[in-house]
DNA sequence: TCTTGTGGAATTGTTCAACAACCTTCTAGC
DNA sequence: GCTAGAAGGTTGTTGAACAATTCCACAAGA
């Protein structure tokens, strides 16, 4: 152990992390937040303890502890001798998540100068556009994602970052009302790129107020949306 | 029924969701909430499925569920096949939660004017202050808590408010290694004073510059104890 | 002395079966 | 058409069981 250098033994302490073997109530909670998150459970759903256990191959007590956390996330909500369904969002829940990214996210780009955290905020532009060119909408949705997480993680917090990845996978169940998935993300490009750009020039008033814009812009779009489905 | 008044229908609607019988899980994991804001569980606390559960009455699943909500919390961690221990915090964690208050709770004074929600706040100065004249000094920790989770409440949303709400509560496990609460809260009783009135008189740019600066100083004090203790 | 096996005790991870409580639906009766 | 009540299905919670894992102590070897 001694002859061993203490940066190897730092990078083993790291890898431990990555080698825990999940849980099976870890897969599951994974499984089921990947699978909202597509859409493949529409909102409103209803998931059946039995149904879904017996299809995913555990117990009822296994499934329950996977309900219990997606429940505190959001995704699913919890009613009392009744069940667990597929959360749904109203106009509210938009408004609500919106002020609240509205609040962290120029957080982020108030504390951008000097970070040296910008080259995530330009690789998530950069892939959204990629993306953009292939004509692959959902992967722009992703980028899109990927850009407004990054623009949190230029606080420097952890549970900023954190809580805004839930926040912005609560937020795709409002994107499953949307039909067309271009039209929601392809205006936002450009002014995604826009904001990066003043960000890197250090214009970061400016930033803020086209971050700022932007939300209120994007909610708006949603929040029509959803009136319209629901008149 | 349609001899009752509307408005009464509506408060009994609203009793409804107050009403409904809790869960297990759901007291479980309110009083274990308690106990470790209270103090009463020690941080690094192992908390043993059979012991507890013997204790609280409680088979293990019931625990377990109410294990997962707490441990999303980040009040408890859960390492796996090891058990469930009673979260310590490390200067790390109280940095981190202090730059998401400050994101949070500055985007609450921003958002003051023209809230109608600065009764609160003064509220919560006052209790501050009544207690301090009793010498009660853990409902001044309360009080104090109710003021920056009142600031947070001045953004108008509800996820903004359960957030820092977990946020402070996750703080207090911090707290327990402040030996003297007097020492803790006393000295910002003046300054929570000061920004609830520069708020009030709609000095909302240096009531920022003040809650900065009320957050630094707090951080700094807690991490320069937990220095203190680990060397 | 320090490290390396080893065995056993204790604890967690997960499943299963059971039952009470509850919700939903259907039916009978008015 | 409406209400009461019975029937069936689902959730809430428990207790037991077993495999997998960790922890601890102790012995064996360098």
């Amino acid at each position: 152990m001694d002859s061993s250098p203490p940066d190897l033994l730092g990078e083993f302490a790291a890898d431990r992390l990555l080698l825990g073997r999940s849980s099976t109530v870890r897969r599951v909670t994974d499984l089921l937040r990947d699978r909202i998150a597509a859409g493949a459970l529409r909102s409103g759903t209803r998931l059946s303890e039995e149904a879904l256990g017996g299809a995913l191959g555990v117990s009822r007590n296994t499934l329950r502890e996977a309900f219990r956390v997606l429940a505190h996330e959001r995704l699913v909500v919890h009613e009392m001798n009744r069940g667990v369904f597929v959360r749904s969002l109203g106009p509210e829940d938009v408004a609500d998540i919106y002020l609240t990214r509205r609040a962290l996210e120029t957080a982020g780009v108030r504390s951008a100068t000097g970070s040296g955290r910008l080259a995530a905020v330009n690789e998530a532009v950069a892939a959204g556009e990629s993306a953009a060119r292939d004509g692959d909408w959902a992967a722009v949705a992703d980028a899109d994602l990927g850009f407004h997480r990054a623009i949190g993680a230029l606080t420097g917090s952890e549970r900023i970052d954190a809580y805004l990845a839930g926040l912005l996978a609560e937020l795709r169940l409002a994107f499953a009302v949307m039909d067309d998935p271009r039209a929601l993300h392809e205006p936002f490009l450009r002014r995604n790129r826009r904001i990066a750009d003043l960000l890197t020039t250090d214009r970061t008033d400016r930033a803020e107020a086209e971050l700022v814009r932007y939300l209120d812009d994007a909610r708006e779009l949603i929040v029509a949306r959803m009136r319209q489905d629901a008149g």
